[in-house]
RNA sequence: GUGGAUAUAGUUCAGUUGGCUAGAGCGCCAGAUUGUGGCUCUGGAGGCCGUGGGUUCGAGCCCCACUAUCCACCCCA
């Protein structure tokens, strides 16, 4: 009788690596903090699970659908479903200890109970960078933020990008000046533009029933293109009225002229006004990163202003302006698309250590003062055949193999190999650290 | 929540109009004079063919149900 074995897997949506895949996606995440620390924000770390009171304090119905909520005795519980909730409980409860500007930065797991498609995940890091005022916050906040997504997606490795920008403000200052009054609804439709086509978003305008006249005029608007300052100009010269309207613009004239200061190149950066992100409580500048190489995987970097962070737990104003990095989708996209994971490692190590005959004493001394220099490296410990060791060596793609047998022993040396070359020699301890740590 | 597909070895997949003991590649284990990996060769382990019922002399294949998974819409990172 053979026993019963359970199944080994996870539940769908929940994305977990190989070593090979994990120590490349864990290099983004160490990039991405290098970059947001380089910027002057602070680490936070808030609990996975949330009261379920404080996780649904805004209510709505889209995310409270997907939220994973459960009760454990008489405690009602919820899975955080993303990090500026509970940044805004955060604020809120330690506002008095708290020094604003806040800058803070947070990476980790959030949790969507969505149903299941490619790229979505119900578990998925998020790597998000928030700068919160007490009372206001100035608009060149607005500014660094794309100087901070430049220099990141920069360290990432790609060059050719661009983060575009719009101001809510001047969409609906615009739409109340055609006379729209469904604004959220337009909102989403043109933001499909770039997805569903120009003649789509016509047919879904009349659908909500727009008027033809303001359809014209909506096409027209979101059809103004060129370089940032000619859509400036173009805005400007569009004479409208509404007060929202010019508070945008000129919100967006301050934008770009700072961000024009931080150094971001011009190509990596356009004033898109089809660009209005889905989410509601965006007021002001919102932006969204495409990798122009590779346009079907959509935005990878997205956020905005907003003008109350924590009207739900607090009376305090605060405004803020942030971002989201979707680290679990952005990674699972770009080895979908086979931009990374070519030549990747299934290892840390540089170096093994293969011990023959009687001389792991000396073995451990060797790696030591291997690891003393720095250097990564493992012993194989087990009792096999020489040539399972290197081929262990092998498949885990270590660079270089230290053979250490009685003659090495002897002579207090060792016997360095090249994996790629094959390329062997016995040298002393320091000259193999030196010729390992000078690879590359 | 709505719609559409799929389910065979660890994995990717074959499997003819229903017919003998269900196959292949990759991976795994072992070997080809025991101080040398990749390449090659030889051998081996590994399957309730998603689950339950039905049709049939006979079902991996046909029919029904269930379950699971995937894809798309909605929404989002």
């Amino acid at each position: 009788m053979k026993e019963q074995k359970v199944k080994p897997s996870i539940l769908p949506g929940f994305m977990e690596l190989l070593p090979k895949d994990q120590i490349l996606f864990n290099k983004m995440m160490d990039t991405i903090r290098r970059n947001y620390e380089k910027y002057g924000f602070v680490p936070l770390d808030t609990p996975l699970i949330e009261k379920s009171e404080v996780l649904l304090a805004k209510g709505g119905g889209e995310t409270e659908k997907q939220i994973y909520r459960f009760t454990k005795g008489d405690t009602d519980l919820s899975l955080r479903f993303d990090l500026t909730v509970p940044l805004a409980r955060y604020v809120a409860q330690h506002f008095s200890e708290l020094n604003f500007p806040f800058r803070r930065y947070h990476i980790g797991k959030v949790y969507r109970g969505e149903r299941n498609q490619k790229g979505r995940f119900r578990e998925f890091y998020q790597c998000d960078i928030d700068i919160i005022g007490n009372g206001k916050l100035s608009i060149i906040n607005d500014a660094e933020i794309p100087s901070i997504i430049y220099s990141t997606f920069k360290d990432l490795g790609f060059e050719d990008f661009t983060i575009h920008i719009n101001n809510r403000k001047i969409l609906n200052g615009f739409f109340e000046s055609v006379k729209v009054d469904k604004k959220i609804e337009v909102l989403r439709i043109i933001d499909k533009l770039e997805k569903i086509g120009y003649d789509a978003v016509i047919k879904e305008l009349e659908e909500i029933g727009i008027e033809k006249d303001s359809i014209e005029r909506i096409m027209e608007f979101i059809g103004i293109k060129g370089s940032n300052d000619d859509i400036l100009l173009k805005l400007k010269e569009l004479n409208i009225e509404n007060e929202q309207f010019l508070l945008g613009l000129d919100e967006l004239n301050k934008v770009v002229h700072y961000i024009r200061c931080f150094n971001v190149p011009e190509k990596n950066f356009i004033i898109d006004l089809t660009i209005a992100r889905g989410l509601d409580y965006y007021t002001g500048t919102v932006y969204e990163t495409i990798l122009n190489n590779y346009p079907q995987i959509g935005s990878v970097c997205s956020g905005g202003r907003y003008d109350n962070l924590a009207e739900f737990y607090t009376d305090q104003k605060l405004p803020g302006v942030g971002i989201s990095i979707g680290l679990t989708r952005l990674f699972y996209q770009l080895r979908e698309a086979e931009i990374i994971g070519e030549n990747a490692s299934s290892t840390l190590s540089e170096v093994l250590l293969i011990p023959m005959g009687e001389t792991l004493d000396y073995s451990i001394e060797v790696a030591n003062s291997l690891r003393n220099e720095g250097i990564v490296c493992e012993i194989y410990y087990e009792d096999a055949k020489i040539g399972k060791k290197f081929a262990y060596a092998d498949k885990l793609n270590i660079p270089y193999v230290i053979l250490i047998g009685e003659d090495e022993l002897q002579r207090k040396m060792v016997s360095l190999k090249n994996m790629s070359t094959g390329a062997q020699n016995i040298i002393e301890i320091s000259e193999a650290a030196e010729t390992i740590k000078n690879r590359l």
